[in-house]
DNA sequence: GGGGGCCGTAAAGAACGCGTCAACGGTGCG
DNA sequence: CGCACCGTTGACGCGTTCTTTACGGCCCCC
């Protein structure tokens, strides 16, 4: 999932937007300053910014502006003042959006995803990479080390499974009925012979599994690096 | 300068939009109703859509969805419905900003530029080159080596779907629905057909495809030079 | 030490998906 | 009216993928 950085110097309104975006699965990252913030944005680009207006030390524009100055990130500006210039002024320095406080979480929210939504048009896709192999959930691409490699529908299926849960144990009938259909309960066979071809294609040693771990009786395990 | 449709069944508004958008230069089509919407839209394709929700006909977010199926044209929708639900609903289907009347215009017009600015600079070239073949998507021409080859709309339809995501694996389906329409879904056999016809006429060696891979199962991709 | 799960591997045939071709029907235009 | 073009449809061959089965190894528990 994406992530938001939230920059506003009232802890209060920080953790109310925190709490509101984890629980939309969002990741957060937080900052009180403008200096903060974007010091923040260089060492974890995020995918969002909610900018507060009313910072302290360098201004709300000045933040937009030196973001700007790198990075296209999506930023929605969060103030008090529903004064016409200082949302011209925001928008024309670069905000994506201006909203008012009070707003209401559903319509931030909202704005939120369409803000994500556009810049996921072109955006990068969400990759998997580990030391030998490479995902491109998106572009259904998979590469190891330069050269390409052809997954067939079902390894695509249970390497998104897997991969989609990373370190976590996928029990053996959600990968059957994610793959092959609610009526596949018991077909482990299936798992057997299939995984044995995506190791096959993605592993460094496939008799040696080093990614995709079985879980004896429980199902498999995607094992990313370190 | 860019186009800017405004929708908006209200005379006076329409008008006032118009002088504002026409005094800063923009070029501007006026509808009434979301089918004339739709309409204008198709045929001469705007830069951005300004569009009211209370429509006499089909409503708003129907508009916006009808749009979305085929563009990605920023749409800032005008309302006075100031309900939270209601702007959810219309970010939601595609809308890119949610202004509620009243509003004043030197917001609405820097939330305009906004928006034009975000679509311009994330806006692919019309062209797409390689080193067999030409598409102009704008002008819908396409040209190998000299000559100008002549596409059918079905032809082009793919053609732009896949161009239009280099890289990516296109669904089968979603290519059915992008071209035939949303009630085809298992027609794979038109996609063979016509992916034939598309790579006799673009590819260097029809036979042995180069630029419009088939993933088996699952779809076809557009692959660019290097 | 023996036995039963459970897993990985290999190999077979069956099923599927794709490319190709040819024929048919509709439509627009001269 | 006839022609050209386009989309649809069905059939066929071919290569790939999936299913199915069989066998051998490993581990744990009895």
């Amino acid at each position: 999932m994406s992530t938001v950085l939230v920059v506003d110097d009232e802890p209060r309104i920080r953790k109310a937007l925190q709490v509101n975006l984890v629980a939309r699965g969002y990741t957060v990252s937080l900052a009180a300053t403008g200096e903060e913030a974007l010091r923040s944005a260089r060492e974890e680009p995020p995918d969002l910014v909610l900018l507060d207006l009313g910072l302290p030390g360098i201004s709300g524009v000045d933040v937009i502006e030196g973001l700007r100055g790198w990075t296209e990130v999506p930023i929605i500006v969060l103030s008090v003042r529903e004064q016409e210039s200082d949302k011209v002024a925001a928008l024309d320095a670069g905000a994506d959006d201006y909203v008012t406080k009070p707003f209401g979480m559903d319509e931030l929210m909202a704005r939120l995803r369409a803000a994500l939504r556009r810049g996921g048009a072109d955006g990068p896709d969400p990759v998997v990479r580990t030391g030998h192999f490479e995902l491109d959930l998106g572009a259904k691409r998979a590469t190891v080390g330069d050269e390409e490699i052809r997954l067939t529908p079902i390894e695509w299926g249970l390497a998104e499974q897997l991969v989609r849960h990373p370190g976590r144990l996928v029990a053996q009938r959600t990968l059957l009925h994610e793959v092959w259909g609610p009526q596949y309960d018991r077909e482990t066979n299936y798992l057997r012979v299939h995984i044995a071809n995506l190791r096959r294609k993605l592993e460094p040693e496939p008799s040696r599994p080093r990614y995709f771990i079985t879980e004896p009786g429980m199902g498999y395990r995607f094992e990313p690096d370190h």
